[in-house]
Parts: C-alpha cells; structure tokens; sequence
DNA sequence: TCTGGGGTCCTAGGACCC
DNA sequence: TCTGGGGTCCTAGGACCC
C-alpha cells in the first residue's frame, strides 16, 4: 500500500505570528531577528521582504540595504513556542503518528487514516490548513507524498499557502532537474563535495554507482544513492513532547572580535551561569562541557570534556568551559568572534551530592540568584567578574564574598 | 551590505570486556 | 604465558537542520 504521508511548513513562521500579534505589520516587509542593536541576522521575514531578496541567515546591514523600509522586529521564542504547541495539538487531533521536525515543521503520516475514510488527502490538507489560519492567522504550505522526502521536497514546490501533492509517477521528471541541495540533508559541506564528483541534480546523485558513494563519503553512501532516487523508507516517528533534552546551551558573539582573555573568561561565565539556570529550571544535571568557539574569520572549532562530576553550577560549567580554552585556543593566534557553551549528558537531578559542603553553599547561592532573577528579570543580580569589561562607575557593586565571588547588583 | 542562536544526529575511534 | 576477534559503550568532533 502507497504511504501518505503529509508535510506541515508553516510560511515565514516568526514574521507570520508576529503579524498574527500586530496587524500593523501585515503586508509589509518585516524581518525578525536577534537584538538590532547587536551582530545579528534574519531569523525569519515577511513575504513582502523575500520580495526584495531578502533571505534568512542574513545580515541585518544587508538586509536594509535590500529595502530600506524594512521593518525590524526582536524576535520572541517563547511566544513562537506557545503557537507550535497549539498547531501540534490540533495536527494530533488528525494523525497519532506526527512527527516534529522543528518549531514550524511537522510530518503526519495518514496512510490509515486515509484507508478508512472516503476524503482525499489533498480534502484533508484543506481541512487542516484551513483549520491551522483560523485558529492562528497564519498560513502554511502541505507537501504530500509518499515518503517523508516526497512530502518535504513537495512542501517546498508552492509557497505560501500551498498545496502539492507528488505522486511516484512525478518522480522521474521532478528529479531530473532538481539540485541535490534542495534534498533535506545535504547541506554546504556535501554539495560541495558531490559538485566536485560532477553531481549536480538529484538525478545525478542516483545514478551515481553506490560503491563510488560510499567509498568517498563511507555509510552515508548508501544513504545518498536512495536519497537521489527518492527512496526514504524512515517511518514518521512520534514526537514525544515531554522527551527530555539532549543538551542545553547558549552562544553569543561579541559586538567586536577580541582577544582579551577577561572579556572572553567574563563572556564564558555569563553563558555559563545561562546554562546552569536553565538546568536547574529543568531539574537538571549535566556531566560534559562543550565549548565552541568561532573566530574573526568565521573559522571554529568545539572541544568537550566529560567531568566525573554532573553539576548545575555556572562557576563549575565555567571552570570546565575555560580549562578547554586555555588548552585549545591558546596562545589566540586570531580574535574571537562568537563564543559558546552547552552541557551534555544530561541526567535528572537528584541530589545525591549535595550533602557536599562546597555544593550546599553554591547551591544555595544559585537558588537565591534565581528567586532575584525570576522576579527582576535576567542578570538582575550577576557575578560581577561576569560582566567585569562592561562594568562602569554608574554601577552599584555589593560587596558580599561568598566563595571570594563579588555580586553586581543592576 | 559583512555573515545568529539553539539544537540533534552521525561517525570514527578508543577503551574495555569476554 | 601470550593474545585474536567480536561486541558494546563512551567520547570527540563535525555536519546538518530551522
């Protein structure tokens, strides 16, 4: 029996439900993004901005030099993640089976569904399309095959608000022409890789004999052959929406590229600090340290290091974050650019160790920073060698020393 | 005009055990 | 006493996604 399986893609979702909030910005070319008063890019635009060549990834210079009337709004993660829930909900109302592949993306799999009822599967993806803008004003595009990778490439034929359906039949020609980057996995490494074999389409990619594929590429070569011929026999995998994280990190770039080793060791602990206060949001506790470093000329690397330990404790993440630095980055032979730390290895916190006197005492520390914090907002209350180079005479230290930390009160 | 941020997954390779 | 080979687990690092 054919599969059916659907491919949700919500249009431009960022803009779109910032439109949705504001009717002010509907129809205009709108862009949402980090900070604008810092380094940052489009997360997301508006169709009237695609218009003006405006991509995602962007930079926000190049951006409003595209068009300059283009409006910049400050991105709200949790408001986007309020919405996805609602649109998950109501796609689990059609499919048990659906899959989350990102914020704004799902897979359904109806091939059941379908056998049982007499609606087509494009009636049913009218149905939820129509559902999905009622319910939030925001459109989306359905791709419907009979694999995943059908549905995805099918989703992505007609935007916004479209609909298209590929059947087996419209494999051939459809692959003849496509470019391999279109294939969702194939990213810039591999094309780049692929081009230089003289594969170019996806066509290209079948063809080629499998043996070459994996000799040049090892067991992704099997994967790749199939995936130029259209094969994907990956089942759609429900999602389970409490599954617990993976890892947990933050990344920042600088507003300027340096190579001051305390702007950069006050940028670890404020990540780090980040880091600890969502694990501990979390009920939490991570055993690896993963740093990640971007320099000046975008080039980077990310080191790890697993500790006997897990913790929750920003000082500690640090500690671990600038023992990696000092082993891998230096002497900096360029300025950094972005810094980042995440936590691995992510167990459920349960306390074992904290009978610990050092541990009490930063947990205890940890506990009442995030009671200020909750109430007063992020950083309200700081290690003060967090954010030392930003430091200035207008700023009230207090002085307390637990553990020989001073605290920045804002 | 000057390139973000938050993740997951996969593979290679080493350590260890039987 | 010396040691092959298979399997599993863990870690590191990179590629990729939106």
């Amino acid at each position: 029996m054919e599969r059916i399986i659907f491919h949700v893609d919500m249009n431009a979702f960022f803009a779109s439900v910032e439109q949705a909030f504001n009717p002010a910005l509907r129809n205009k070319p709108i862009a949402v993004c980090g900070n604008p008063e810092k380094r940052t890019v489009v997360a997301a635009c508006s169709y009237p901005a695609k218009a003006c060549g405006i991509q995602n990834g962007m930079s926000i210079g190049q951006a409003r030099w595209l068009c300059p009337d283009l409006i910049l709004v400050s991105g709200d993660p949790e408001k986007y993640m309020a919405i996805s829930q609602g649109i998950l909900t109501l796609l689990n109302q059609w499919s048990p089976q659906v899959e989350i592949f990102s914020i704004d993306e799902a897979f359904l799999d109806l091939t059941h569904v379908h056998h049982f009822c007499g609606d087509t599967p494009e009636d049913t993806a009218r149905q939820i399309k129509t559902q999905i803008h009622q319910r939030h004003q925001i459109t989306c595009s359905v791709g419907i095959g009979s694999n995943k990778l059908m549905a995805k490439l099918a989703s992505g034929l007609q935007k916004p608000d479209g609909l298209v359906r590929l059947r087996p039949t419209d494999l051939p020609g459809l692959l003849k022409q496509l470019p391999i980057q279109n294939l969702c996995g194939i990213g810039d490494k591999l094309q780049h890789h692929l081009n230089q074999l003289g594969i170019v389409t996806c066509n290209d990619l079948g063809n080629t004999p499998e043996n070459l594929l994996v000799e040049r590429f090892g067991v992704i070569g099997h994967h790749l052959k199939k995936m130029g011929q259209g094969i994907d026999e990956t089942e759609v995998a429900p999602s389970a929406t409490d599954a617990p994280a993976k890892s947990m990190g933050h990344c920042y770039t600088l507003a300027k590229d340096t190579s001051n080793r305390q702007a950069i060791a006050s940028t670890l602990l404020r990540l780090s600090e980040q880091v600890a206060r969502r694990l501990r949001n979390d009920g939490c506790l991570g055993r690896t340290i993963v740093l990640s470093i971007r320099y000046a000329d975008f080039s980077g690397l990310t080191r790890h290091r697993t500790t006997c330990y897990s913790t929750d404790n920003g000082l500690q993440i640090q500690r671990t974050a600038l023992r990696l630095f000092r082993k891998h980055c230096e002497p900096l032979t360029q300025r950094v650019r972005m810094i980042g730390v995440s936590v691995s290895n992510l167990t459920r916190d349960e306390r074992q160790s904290s009978f610990l006197k050092e541990e009490c005492c930063l947990e205890q520390i940890d506990c009442c920073l995030d009671q200020i914090n909750d109430r007063y907002g992020e950083f309200t209350v700081t290690r003060a060698n967090a954010i030392a180079p930003l430091v200035t005479k207008s700023h009230g230290f207090l002085h307390a020393k637990p553990n020989q930390q001073r605290w920045l009160l804002r």
